[in-house]
RNA sequence: GGUGGGAUAGCUCAGCUGGUUAGAGCGCAGGACUCAUAAUCCUGAGGUCCCCGGUUCGAUUCCGGGUCCCACUACCA
């Protein structure tokens, strides 16, 4: 039994997240964790909400909330739609509770002593009116470069010229408009990557064997073009405060670490917030002196994050010379994308986690976006695929044969598992498809390939509608029972296997399945060892023994739904 | 501009350390079955594997060049 710590990418606090968020991170996470539990390995599955930062606060001006209310708010909100999409996570934590800021002032303070930290003066651009320090982004003005009139302050979106804010002409803020700002002296804590690059490269040279290419690319390009000092600190009010052995910085009193510093340091402080919920013991996870040595950590997240997660994050880790668990395998996704073009809020294209359970349950979604998950490249979305995936893959190939499989043995052999019998060339051919299946089905979980997982399990289901054709109990039980028996007593035990190995992917469906069959937990494992292909698992329900149909898995969706949900959410 | 990824059947994607007829699902056409949610099963049609060169007995696969799409490019996350 191995240990295993998960995490997937933090989704930061500013509302609920789209489809392509959970996609990318949040639902492969989960599907792992799934797998890994039923595989019989020790998980710990940790998430938590980013958030700090400016956006945050700006949310929450615009809802009218303190940014503690909204982010609490927020919270919930994201937490419960998670719920609803059946994400297992062991822990949902908050970056803005307490053991995440005594974490980030530990690593800050740490981090000083081995003199990796310095206090630096920059020109910040401060707007009077919104009382706030802005954030390159939310300063726009004349392009020096092309004159565009709305550049933002980090790069020019007209010519596409990389910018300092204080390079604008005429600048101005974009949250309120207000021209009356002005460029200030400001002190920060710099972190001194640069004197990290050696630690970090071997410390990714170490691990790159076992990375995708998608995410070594992206640690050697920072790498190769050299590791710059980072500011860690920011002139906000909404963060951990800035300490300095336990006490407030001097100067700093009204700043708080940057929020790039603390959201990946909640990883730890989740679990720290896990601990102390459960009594659970955070430091076996995430000290390798104290018990995780032999943790094998995972990390889940968008493309976009793996600099971060791979450069930035390991400085921090390393720069510590502390012993902290660092990063085993890291697997990053590409984009969904909606109709070939991006998900838009404000133009109200794409759907987002909270809507697309008040279309269809969590089930459906999990499916469609782990069958299709931007593995390899970035994805489109369209609802006629969608509707095709779903009718298909769960409604025809599993709901279906779950369907008639236990209603035939309700109509012939009174919801008892037939005992008469004995197994023939159908089922021996049935025994030799699991035999080379479930391997690779093992075999995909393993190495991360959800979509390979997901067609897999797919093609599981589908041999066994083609068993049950050539078997044709119906047809058998004219001229024999028992023979008939033979096969819907396989078919039975199909319906359980294919329960199983529907966990990961789409749990609550795998639940119903296996409570009307009556599996007791202990045997829905997915360890290989548990799954070895033969007669033996064809017979592996307690033969006599009642079973119940279950309620119908999945309805279809109808071209009139494609039609709705297009006027709705856009798209087409 | 830089770096990386991608371009394969109508659609979404596999695959190819170079080797006889390039695969899956969906969709489409025909057939079978009738236990089941008009579900299932079988068969078939359908591809200049982006373009141009090169290496090779042989290239969808390797190399060079080109075209198009996408992401990242360090303080928005």
């Amino acid at each position: 039994m191995a240990r295993i710590l998960i995490t997937s990418a933090l989704p930061y606090i500013n509302g609920v997240k789209h489809l392509g968020n959970l996609a990318g991170s949040q639902l492969p996470a989960d599907v792992y964790a799934r797998y890994c539990r039923a595989a019989g390995h020790e998980v710990l599955f940790i998430c938590a909400t980013d958030e700090h930062g400016t956006p945050a606060e700006l949310a929450a001006i615009e809802a009218g909330q303190t940014v503690a209310e909204y982010c609490a708010e927020q919270h919930d909100i994201q937490k419960n739609v998670g719920a609803g999409f059946s994400l297992s996570f062991d822990w949902f934590g908050r970056s803005s509770n307490e053991p995440n800021r005594r974490l980030t002032q530990h690593f800050a303070d740490v981090l000083e002593d081995n003199g990796l930290i310095d206090e630096r003066s920059s020109k910040q651009v401060y707007s009077v009116d919104d009382k706030r320090f802005l954030p390159d982004r939310y300063v726009e003005g004349t392009c020096p470069n092309c004159r565009f009139e709305k550049a933002r302050g980090d790069q020019c979106d007209n010519c596409g010229t990389l910018l300092d804010p204080i390079q604008l002409i005429n600048p101005y803020s974009s949250v309120s408009g207000s021209r009356n700002v002005e460029i200030r002296d400001t002190r920060h804590l710099y972190l001194l990557q640069t004197k990290m690059q050696d630690q970090v490269r071997a410390f990714v040279d170490a691990r790159a064997k076992d990375w995708p290419q998608l995410t070594t690319s992206i640690a050697y390009k920072w790498l190769d073009e050299g590791l710059i000092d980072r500011s860690i600190t920011r002139d906000l009010s909404w963060g951990v405060p800035v300490t300095r052995n336990g006490k407030p910085r001097p100067g700093f009193e009204n700043k708080v670490f940057y929020v790039w510093f603390d959201a990946p340091i909640e990883y730890i402080g989740s679990t720290v917030e896990w601990a102390e919920a459960t009594g659970g013991n955070w430091e076996r996870w995430w000290r390798t002196d104290k018990g995780a040595d032999d943790v094998t950590y995972v990390e889940f997240m968008g493309k976009d994050n793996v600099a971060f997660h791979t450069v930035s994050f390991p400085v921090t880790i390393l720069g510590s010379k502390e012993p902290w668990k660092l990063v085993d395998k890291l697997k990053a996704f590409n984009w969904l994308n909606w109709y070939g073009g991006k998900f838009s809020t404000s133009q109200k294209r794409g759907v987002f986690m909270d809507k697309a359970l008040e279309l269809l349950p969590g089930d459906y979604w999990r499916w469609y976006l782990t069958a299709n998950a931007p593995e390899s490249s970035d994805t489109a979305f369209t609802w006629e695929h969608f509707k095709s995936t779903v009718n298909s893959d769960l409604n025809d190939v599993l709901g279906n044969f779950v369907n008639r499989i236990t209603k035939y043995a309700a109509a012939k052999f009174d919801s008892k598992v037939p005992e008469g019998g004995k197994p023939g060339e159908h089922e021996a051919w049935m025994a030799n498809e699991l035999a080379t299946r479930l391997p690779a089905l093992i075999a995909h979980y393993e190495a991360m390939e959800f979509r390979k997982a997901a067609a897999e399990t797919r093609a599981i289901w589908a041999a066994g509608n083609e068993y049950i054709t050539k078997a044709a109990p119906w047809t058998a039980y004219k001229t024999s029972v028992d023979q008939a028996a033979v096969g819907i007593r396989t078919g039975l035990n199909l319906v359980a296997l294919f329960g199983v190995i529907a966990q990961p992917i789409i749990p609550d469906t795998a639940t119903k399945i296996l409570e009307a069959l009556g599996v007791p937990e202990g045997n829905r494992s997915l360890a290989a060892s548990k799954l070895v292909a033969g007669d033996a698992m064809l017979d592996a329900l307690p033969r006599g023994m009642t079973i119940a149909v279950p309620p119908q898995l999945f309805t279809k969706i109808e071209d009139a739904h494609v039609v709705d949900w297009t006027q709705r959410f856009g798209g087409g």
